[in-house]
DNA sequence: TCGAAAACTTGAATGATTCCAGAAAAGGGG
DNA sequence: CCCCTTTTCTGGAATCATTCAAGTTTTCGA
Protein backbone atom coordinates (compact mmCIF):
# COMPACT_ATOMS: atom_id res chain seq x y z
CA UNK A 1 0.00 0.00 0.00
CA UNK A 2 1.99 3.25 -1.46
CA UNK A 3 1.94 6.28 0.60
CA UNK A 4 0.93 9.41 -0.38
CA UNK A 5 4.27 10.47 -0.87
CA UNK A 6 4.96 7.49 -3.07
CA UNK A 7 2.03 7.93 -5.35
CA UNK A 8 3.07 11.16 -6.29
CA UNK A 9 6.52 10.05 -6.77
CA UNK A 10 4.86 7.01 -9.15
CA UNK A 11 2.83 10.13 -10.98
CA UNK A 12 5.44 12.27 -11.32
CA UNK A 13 7.88 9.02 -12.72
CA UNK A 14 4.80 8.50 -15.50
CA UNK A 15 5.03 12.01 -16.51
CA UNK A 16 1.37 13.24 -15.22
CA UNK A 17 1.26 16.06 -12.97
CA UNK A 18 0.42 15.58 -9.42
CA UNK A 19 -2.89 17.09 -9.33
CA UNK A 20 -5.14 15.64 -5.50
CA UNK A 21 -7.47 14.09 -7.57
CA UNK A 22 -5.04 12.06 -9.38
CA UNK A 23 -3.54 11.18 -5.89
CA UNK A 24 -7.16 9.80 -4.22
CA UNK A 25 -7.78 8.06 -7.44
CA UNK A 26 -4.60 6.41 -7.53
CA UNK A 27 -5.06 5.49 -4.05
CA UNK A 28 -8.59 4.40 -4.06
CA UNK A 29 -7.85 1.84 -6.84
CA UNK A 30 -4.79 0.53 -4.80
CA UNK A 31 -7.50 0.68 -1.51
CA UNK A 32 -10.45 -1.20 -3.50
CA UNK A 33 -9.07 -3.68 -5.39
CA UNK A 34 -11.22 -4.15 -8.61
CA UNK A 35 -13.19 -1.08 -7.56
CA UNK A 36 -15.92 0.09 -10.07
CA UNK A 37 -15.82 3.69 -11.14
CA UNK A 38 -18.94 4.68 -9.14
CA UNK A 39 -16.90 3.18 -6.18
CA UNK A 40 -13.93 4.97 -6.82
CA UNK A 41 -15.64 8.28 -7.25
CA UNK A 42 -17.54 7.74 -3.80
CA UNK A 43 -13.79 7.06 -2.34
CA UNK A 44 -12.21 10.48 -3.99
CA UNK A 45 -15.17 12.08 -2.97
CA UNK A 46 -14.36 10.38 0.56
CA UNK A 47 -10.89 12.57 0.51
CA UNK A 48 -11.63 15.32 -1.47
CA UNK A 49 -15.21 16.32 -0.49
CA UNK A 50 -15.75 16.98 -4.35
CA UNK A 51 -14.30 15.69 -7.34
CA UNK A 52 -16.76 15.64 -10.82
CA UNK A 53 -17.33 12.37 -12.49
CA UNK A 54 -15.54 13.15 -15.23
CA UNK A 55 -12.55 14.50 -13.52
CA UNK A 56 -12.53 10.70 -12.33
CA UNK A 57 -12.97 9.40 -15.45
CA UNK A 58 -10.32 11.50 -17.19
CA UNK A 59 -7.84 10.71 -14.40
CA UNK A 60 -8.60 6.87 -14.37
CA UNK A 61 -8.17 7.11 -18.72
CA UNK A 62 -4.95 9.29 -17.63
CA UNK A 63 -3.73 6.42 -15.44
CA UNK A 64 -4.98 3.55 -16.81
CA UNK A 65 -2.84 4.82 -20.53
CA UNK A 66 0.53 5.72 -18.08
CA UNK A 67 0.37 1.80 -17.03
CA UNK A 68 -0.46 2.44 -13.41
CA UNK A 69 -3.17 1.06 -13.07
CA UNK A 70 -5.28 -1.65 -15.19
CA UNK A 71 -8.63 -1.38 -16.76
CA UNK A 72 -10.54 -4.85 -16.85
CA UNK A 73 -14.37 -5.18 -18.43
CA UNK A 74 -15.72 -8.45 -16.59
CA UNK A 75 -18.62 -9.68 -18.79
CA UNK A 76 -22.17 -8.52 -17.17
CA UNK A 77 -20.49 -5.99 -14.57
CA UNK A 78 -18.83 -2.12 -15.39
CA UNK A 79 -15.46 -1.42 -16.16
CA UNK A 80 -13.09 -1.66 -13.07
CA UNK A 81 -9.94 -1.14 -12.51
CA UNK A 82 -7.08 -2.58 -10.48
CA UNK A 83 -3.43 -1.90 -9.38
CA UNK A 84 -1.38 -4.71 -9.93
CA UNK A 85 -0.22 -4.31 -13.29
CA UNK A 86 2.60 -6.32 -15.19
CA UNK A 87 3.03 -9.31 -13.72
CA UNK A 88 0.28 -11.46 -15.87
CA UNK A 89 -2.08 -12.51 -13.30
CA UNK A 90 -6.34 -13.17 -14.08
CA UNK A 91 -9.59 -12.91 -12.61
CA UNK A 92 -11.99 -14.91 -11.49
CA UNK A 93 -15.62 -13.33 -11.46
CA UNK A 94 -18.50 -14.37 -9.58
CA UNK A 95 -21.72 -15.08 -11.92
CA UNK A 96 -23.99 -14.70 -8.75
CA UNK A 97 -22.58 -11.84 -6.65
CA UNK A 98 -20.12 -10.23 -9.26
CA UNK A 99 -17.49 -10.66 -7.07
CA UNK A 100 -13.70 -10.61 -8.37
CA UNK A 101 -10.43 -12.31 -7.08
CA UNK A 102 -7.12 -12.54 -8.66
CA UNK A 103 -5.69 -15.84 -9.66
CA UNK A 104 -2.12 -16.97 -11.20
CA UNK A 105 -2.13 -19.30 -13.84
CA UNK A 106 -0.64 -22.56 -13.06
CA UNK A 107 1.34 -23.07 -16.15
CA UNK A 108 4.13 -20.76 -16.02
CA UNK A 109 4.84 -16.82 -16.85
CA UNK A 110 2.66 -16.22 -20.04
CA UNK A 111 -0.05 -18.89 -19.97
CA UNK A 112 -2.29 -19.43 -23.54
CA UNK A 113 -0.12 -16.28 -24.86
CA UNK A 114 0.77 -18.92 -27.81
CA UNK A 115 -1.93 -19.37 -30.21
CA UNK A 116 -1.85 -22.28 -32.39
CA UNK A 117 -2.68 -19.62 -35.17
CA UNK A 118 -3.01 -16.38 -34.60
CA UNK A 119 -4.19 -16.16 -38.30
CA UNK A 120 -1.43 -13.24 -38.82
CA UNK A 121 -2.70 -11.07 -35.73
CA UNK A 122 0.18 -9.82 -33.76
CA UNK A 123 -0.60 -10.35 -29.76
CA UNK A 124 0.22 -8.11 -27.73
CA UNK A 125 -1.76 -8.73 -24.42
CA UNK A 126 -3.92 -12.13 -23.26
CA UNK A 127 -6.75 -11.40 -20.57
CA UNK A 128 -7.86 -14.82 -18.75
CA UNK A 129 -11.25 -14.44 -17.20
CA UNK A 130 -13.05 -17.35 -15.52
CA UNK A 131 -16.70 -17.40 -14.62
CA UNK A 132 -18.18 -19.08 -11.63
CA UNK A 133 -19.40 -19.29 -7.92
CA UNK A 134 -17.38 -17.74 -5.08
CA UNK A 135 -17.37 -19.14 -2.07
CA UNK A 136 -20.30 -17.18 -0.32
CA UNK A 137 -22.34 -18.10 -3.49
CA UNK A 138 -21.64 -21.32 -3.87
CA UNK A 139 -22.40 -22.51 -0.09
CA UNK A 140 -25.34 -20.00 -0.26
CA UNK A 141 -26.63 -21.93 -2.73
CA UNK A 142 -25.76 -25.70 -1.74
CA UNK A 143 -28.07 -24.22 1.56
CA UNK A 144 -30.87 -23.09 -0.62
CA UNK A 145 -31.23 -26.38 -2.68
CA UNK A 146 -31.26 -28.68 0.88
CA UNK A 147 -33.46 -26.09 2.52
CA UNK A 148 -36.26 -25.35 -0.30
CA UNK A 149 -39.47 -27.46 0.18
CA UNK B 1 -23.52 -23.94 -42.42
CA UNK B 2 -27.53 -25.58 -41.07
CA UNK B 3 -30.30 -25.33 -43.43
CA UNK B 4 -33.57 -23.54 -42.36
CA UNK B 5 -35.42 -27.35 -41.65
CA UNK B 6 -31.64 -28.07 -39.59
CA UNK B 7 -31.95 -25.16 -37.46
CA UNK B 8 -35.70 -25.78 -37.24
CA UNK B 9 -34.54 -28.74 -35.52
CA UNK B 10 -32.11 -27.37 -33.26
CA UNK B 11 -34.82 -25.19 -31.48
CA UNK B 12 -37.34 -28.11 -31.25
CA UNK B 13 -34.07 -30.02 -29.50
CA UNK B 14 -33.49 -27.19 -27.57
CA UNK B 15 -37.43 -27.28 -26.00
CA UNK B 16 -38.01 -23.63 -27.68
CA UNK B 17 -40.81 -22.46 -30.00
CA UNK B 18 -40.21 -22.42 -33.74
CA UNK B 19 -40.73 -18.94 -34.40
CA UNK B 20 -39.92 -17.15 -37.94
CA UNK B 21 -37.58 -14.41 -35.75
CA UNK B 22 -35.77 -16.77 -34.22
CA UNK B 23 -34.91 -18.79 -37.41
CA UNK B 24 -33.90 -15.75 -38.49
CA UNK B 25 -31.81 -15.18 -35.71
CA UNK B 26 -30.05 -18.26 -35.03
CA UNK B 27 -29.53 -17.91 -39.47
CA UNK B 28 -27.64 -14.96 -38.73
CA UNK B 29 -25.44 -15.65 -36.18
CA UNK B 30 -24.64 -18.99 -38.15
CA UNK B 31 -24.29 -16.73 -41.63
CA UNK B 32 -22.25 -13.36 -39.16
CA UNK B 33 -19.55 -14.86 -37.45
CA UNK B 34 -18.79 -12.42 -34.25
CA UNK B 35 -21.77 -10.16 -35.18
CA UNK B 36 -22.86 -7.23 -32.94
CA UNK B 37 -26.35 -7.22 -31.77
CA UNK B 38 -26.84 -4.43 -34.35
CA UNK B 39 -25.64 -6.01 -37.51
CA UNK B 40 -28.06 -9.02 -36.03
CA UNK B 41 -30.82 -7.09 -35.95
CA UNK B 42 -30.47 -6.09 -39.68
CA UNK B 43 -29.53 -9.30 -41.06
CA UNK B 44 -33.19 -10.37 -39.44
CA UNK B 45 -34.90 -7.71 -41.35
CA UNK B 46 -33.47 -8.87 -44.06
CA UNK B 47 -35.24 -11.74 -43.96
CA UNK B 48 -38.09 -11.01 -42.29
CA UNK B 49 -39.05 -7.64 -43.40
CA UNK B 50 -39.87 -6.37 -39.57
CA UNK B 51 -38.43 -7.30 -35.73
CA UNK B 52 -38.28 -5.26 -33.44
CA UNK B 53 -35.09 -4.86 -32.00
CA UNK B 54 -36.29 -6.27 -28.39
CA UNK B 55 -37.46 -9.39 -30.45
CA UNK B 56 -33.74 -10.15 -31.81
CA UNK B 57 -32.78 -9.52 -28.18
CA UNK B 58 -34.93 -11.42 -26.42
CA UNK B 59 -34.20 -13.73 -29.32
CA UNK B 60 -30.58 -13.55 -28.72
CA UNK B 61 -30.88 -14.38 -24.78
CA UNK B 62 -33.22 -17.24 -25.49
CA UNK B 63 -30.87 -19.36 -27.97
CA UNK B 64 -27.69 -17.94 -25.50
CA UNK B 65 -29.51 -19.28 -22.51
CA UNK B 66 -30.70 -22.90 -24.24
CA UNK B 67 -26.43 -22.89 -25.49
CA UNK B 68 -27.19 -22.80 -29.11
CA UNK B 69 -25.39 -19.72 -29.41
CA UNK B 70 -22.50 -18.13 -27.40
CA UNK B 71 -22.20 -14.42 -26.16
CA UNK B 72 -18.74 -12.37 -26.27
CA UNK B 73 -18.08 -9.49 -24.96
CA UNK B 74 -15.22 -8.55 -25.97
CA UNK B 75 -13.42 -5.39 -24.09
CA UNK B 76 -13.79 -2.11 -25.64
CA UNK B 77 -17.15 -3.41 -27.86
CA UNK B 78 -20.78 -4.56 -27.78
CA UNK B 79 -22.05 -7.65 -27.55
CA UNK B 80 -21.64 -9.73 -30.08
CA UNK B 81 -22.89 -13.45 -30.90
CA UNK B 82 -21.14 -16.72 -32.01
CA UNK B 83 -22.00 -20.76 -33.42
CA UNK B 84 -19.15 -22.18 -32.39
CA UNK B 85 -20.41 -24.11 -29.11
CA UNK B 86 -18.44 -26.59 -26.74
CA UNK B 87 -15.34 -26.52 -27.97
CA UNK B 88 -13.53 -24.08 -25.86
CA UNK B 89 -11.87 -21.97 -28.65
CA UNK B 90 -11.24 -18.51 -27.53
CA UNK B 91 -10.88 -15.22 -29.55
CA UNK B 92 -8.52 -12.53 -30.65
CA UNK B 93 -9.57 -9.13 -31.18
CA UNK B 94 -7.87 -6.22 -33.16
CA UNK B 95 -7.28 -3.19 -30.47
CA UNK B 96 -7.49 -0.99 -33.80
CA UNK B 97 -10.61 -2.00 -36.02
CA UNK B 98 -12.27 -4.40 -33.77
CA UNK B 99 -11.85 -7.51 -36.21
CA UNK B 100 -12.62 -11.02 -34.17
CA UNK B 101 -11.17 -13.84 -35.25
CA UNK B 102 -11.13 -17.64 -33.05
CA UNK B 103 -8.27 -19.40 -32.47
CA UNK B 104 -7.53 -22.54 -30.16
CA UNK B 105 -5.05 -22.78 -27.81
CA UNK B 106 -1.47 -24.24 -28.34
CA UNK B 107 -1.81 -26.29 -24.67
CA UNK B 108 -4.31 -29.06 -24.74
CA UNK B 109 -7.95 -29.01 -25.13
CA UNK B 110 -8.72 -27.29 -21.83
CA UNK B 111 -5.44 -25.14 -21.36
CA UNK B 112 -5.38 -22.04 -18.19
CA UNK B 113 -8.23 -23.88 -17.07
CA UNK B 114 -6.56 -24.63 -13.86
CA UNK B 115 -5.74 -21.67 -11.50
CA UNK B 116 -3.03 -21.83 -9.38
CA UNK B 117 -5.38 -21.02 -5.82
CA UNK B 118 -8.97 -20.72 -7.00
CA UNK B 119 -9.42 -18.82 -3.47
CA UNK B 120 -12.26 -21.49 -3.29
CA UNK B 121 -14.34 -20.39 -6.21
CA UNK B 122 -16.00 -23.01 -8.47
CA UNK B 123 -14.60 -22.26 -11.78
CA UNK B 124 -17.27 -23.46 -14.06
CA UNK B 125 -16.08 -21.79 -17.51
CA UNK B 126 -13.14 -20.05 -18.97
CA UNK B 127 -12.89 -17.11 -21.10
CA UNK B 128 -9.55 -16.17 -22.49
CA UNK B 129 -9.37 -13.09 -24.93
CA UNK B 130 -5.80 -11.67 -26.99
CA UNK B 131 -6.00 -8.39 -27.66
CA UNK B 132 -2.96 -7.48 -30.57
CA UNK B 133 -3.26 -6.07 -33.63
CA UNK B 134 -4.56 -7.68 -36.92
CA UNK B 135 -2.67 -8.09 -40.27
CA UNK B 136 -4.57 -4.97 -42.12
CA UNK B 137 -3.90 -2.68 -39.46
CA UNK B 138 -0.43 -3.93 -38.63
CA UNK B 139 0.56 -3.63 -42.13
CA UNK B 140 -1.10 0.01 -42.10
CA UNK B 141 0.53 0.83 -39.46
CA UNK B 142 4.01 0.40 -40.40
CA UNK B 143 3.40 1.69 -43.96
CA UNK B 144 1.89 4.81 -41.76
CA UNK B 145 5.54 4.98 -40.17
CA UNK B 146 7.07 4.46 -43.30
CA UNK B 147 5.24 7.42 -45.31
CA UNK B 148 4.66 10.11 -42.42
CA UNK B 149 6.93 12.96 -42.84
C1' DT C 1 -59.95 -27.09 -32.96
C1' DC C 2 -59.00 -24.70 -28.31
C1' DG C 3 -56.76 -22.63 -24.59
C1' DA C 4 -52.64 -21.91 -21.83
C1' DA C 5 -48.01 -20.62 -22.30
C1' DA C 6 -44.60 -18.50 -24.84
C1' DA C 7 -43.23 -14.96 -27.98
C1' DC C 8 -43.70 -10.44 -30.29
C1' DT C 9 -44.60 -5.32 -30.63
C1' DT C 10 -44.43 -0.62 -29.30
C1' DG C 11 -42.65 2.85 -26.65
C1' DA C 12 -40.41 4.54 -22.90
C1' DA C 13 -36.69 4.25 -19.23
C1' DT C 14 -32.22 3.26 -17.48
C1' DG C 15 -27.48 4.08 -16.76
C1' DA C 16 -22.57 3.93 -17.92
C1' DT C 17 -19.76 6.56 -20.64
C1' DT C 18 -18.46 10.43 -23.62
C1' DC C 19 -18.63 15.05 -25.66
C1' DC C 20 -18.32 19.94 -25.15
C1' DA C 21 -16.94 24.71 -23.90
C1' DG C 22 -15.35 27.51 -20.62
C1' DA C 23 -12.73 28.24 -16.05
C1' DA C 24 -8.87 27.06 -13.24
C1' DA C 25 -4.44 25.33 -12.12
C1' DA C 26 0.28 23.25 -12.96
C1' DG C 27 5.08 23.63 -14.60
C1' DG C 28 8.82 25.72 -17.30
C1' DG C 29 11.38 29.78 -19.15
C1' DG C 30 12.66 34.44 -18.38
C1' DC D 1 9.20 35.32 -8.61
C1' DC D 2 6.01 35.96 -12.49
C1' DC D 3 3.94 35.15 -17.02
C1' DC D 4 2.58 31.92 -20.59
C1' DT D 5 1.40 27.61 -22.58
C1' DT D 6 -0.37 23.29 -21.66
C1' DT D 7 -2.96 20.41 -19.06
C1' DT D 8 -6.73 19.65 -16.06
C1' DC D 9 -11.22 20.43 -13.94
C1' DT D 10 -16.09 21.59 -13.94
C1' DG D 11 -21.06 21.20 -15.02
C1' DG D 12 -24.27 19.96 -18.08
C1' DA D 13 -26.04 17.77 -21.86
C1' DA D 14 -25.87 13.95 -25.33
C1' DT D 15 -25.24 9.16 -26.77
C1' DC D 16 -26.37 4.57 -27.20
C1' DA D 17 -26.66 -0.33 -25.87
C1' DT D 18 -29.63 -2.66 -23.20
C1' DT D 19 -33.74 -3.44 -20.31
C1' DC D 20 -38.49 -2.79 -18.50
C1' DA D 21 -43.52 -2.78 -19.01
C1' DA D 22 -48.09 -3.73 -20.86
C1' DG D 23 -50.85 -5.40 -24.20
C1' DT D 24 -51.48 -8.41 -28.46
C1' DT D 25 -50.40 -12.33 -31.29
C1' DT D 26 -48.63 -16.82 -32.23
C1' DT D 27 -47.34 -21.45 -31.16
C1' DC D 28 -48.23 -26.10 -29.88
C1' DG D 29 -49.97 -29.99 -27.06
C1' DA D 30 -54.37 -31.95 -25.70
Amino acid sequence: MPTIPEIEAMLRRADLNVTRPRVAILSAVYRHPHADTNSIIGAARDDLGEVSHQTVYDGLRALTDAGLIRHIQPPGSVARYESRVGDNHHHIVCRSCGAIADVDCAVGDAPCMTASDDHGFVIEETEVVHRGLCPDCSTANVSTLTTSP
